[in-house]
DNA sequence: CACAATTTGTAGCCTGTGCTACAAGGAAAA
DNA sequence: TTTTCCTTGTAGCACAGGCTACAAATTGTG
């Protein structure tokens, strides 16, 4: 089928993007923890995500060796550059995501579920696209319509 | 932190979402390449995903297991009813938002390939949000694209 | 029919991300 | 200071979903 070379990009950019998955959200929550507590621990991620502290463990150390994060046993965690980096490309992603969301009025429960996973799907030419959307169309403080 | 309930919450969705994206995907491809050919083989799967026959033969193998599908060695892929019921609902969620990227200007090229990852964290409420959206303020003429 | 090509199955490897159980380090309380 | 509690680390398990290599079955061709 002449179709199916298109389906695999698609796939495999998919793929792609749930490699950065968790990447992305680390480093988002360990820069929000950092900013509100002045320093991220195992155990905050822990009860960030709602996984256990081996998982966390696990995961941070995959992400020091990919060079998002630094750490030293029992001492908190930390962003290098490349993880700030994403993060605030992330969050900013993230923060487009949602408020699209809201736009087309959806409740801010469902946008913050919802934009938790359509986040890492997010293309530059898309969130520009939401970014236009959401310039151009009026401001509702409540879409009733 | 107090917020931690929440985001736990999210990411649980996100990951539940993740686990369901393989189904969705896989009865949604099945349904497509027996509608275009009259049967689906384990070959067929493996250029829709770009992914080897093993991978493809062991997801079969679990989507058996579940209910999703049903096989016999060296035989088509069956949708079963809980399959078929999956295909069409993930079919017109995917449409769904493949058709809201476009209304917001995303190239056709683009809309695929993220519509591909986005469906499915789209809840229900999400969907209908959509879906309101694309009737009541899409200027697409219908018809073709 | 016999042989070749394709398809499917199986063995065995990897990585990522979940878990529990237990061990050890560090911080707080007694 | 000693003891307790919280935190972190480690061992070892499971499952999903990637892979290559090789074997067997099916299908197509001469
Ligand atoms: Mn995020
Ligand atoms: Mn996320
Ligand atoms: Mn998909
Ligand atoms: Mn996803």
């Amino acid at each position: 089928m002449k179709n199916s070379p298109k389906s695999v990009a698609r796939h495999q950019r998919t793929r792609k993007d749930h490699s950065m998955e968790t990447a992305e959200d680390y480093v988002e929550a360990v820069d929000d923890i950092v900013t509100a507590t002045g320093q991220c621990r195992v155990v905050d991620l822990t009860r960030h995500f709602g996984v256990s502290h081996v998982t966390v463990t696990r995961i941070v150390s995959r992400l020091v060796r990919e060079g998002f994060l630094q750490t030293e046993p029992y001492r908190p965690i930390e962003l290098t550059n490349k993880g700030r980096t994403l993060a605030a490309e992330s969050r900013k992603r993230h923060q487009t995501v949602y408020d699209l969301l809201l736009a087309l009025g959806v409740s801010e429960r469902i946008a913050g579920i919802d934009a938790e996973g359509i986040e890492h799907h997010v293309s530059q030419e898309t969130l520009r696209c939401f970014e236009r959307f959401l310039k151009t169309s009026a401001p509702r403080t409540d879409g009733s319509t």
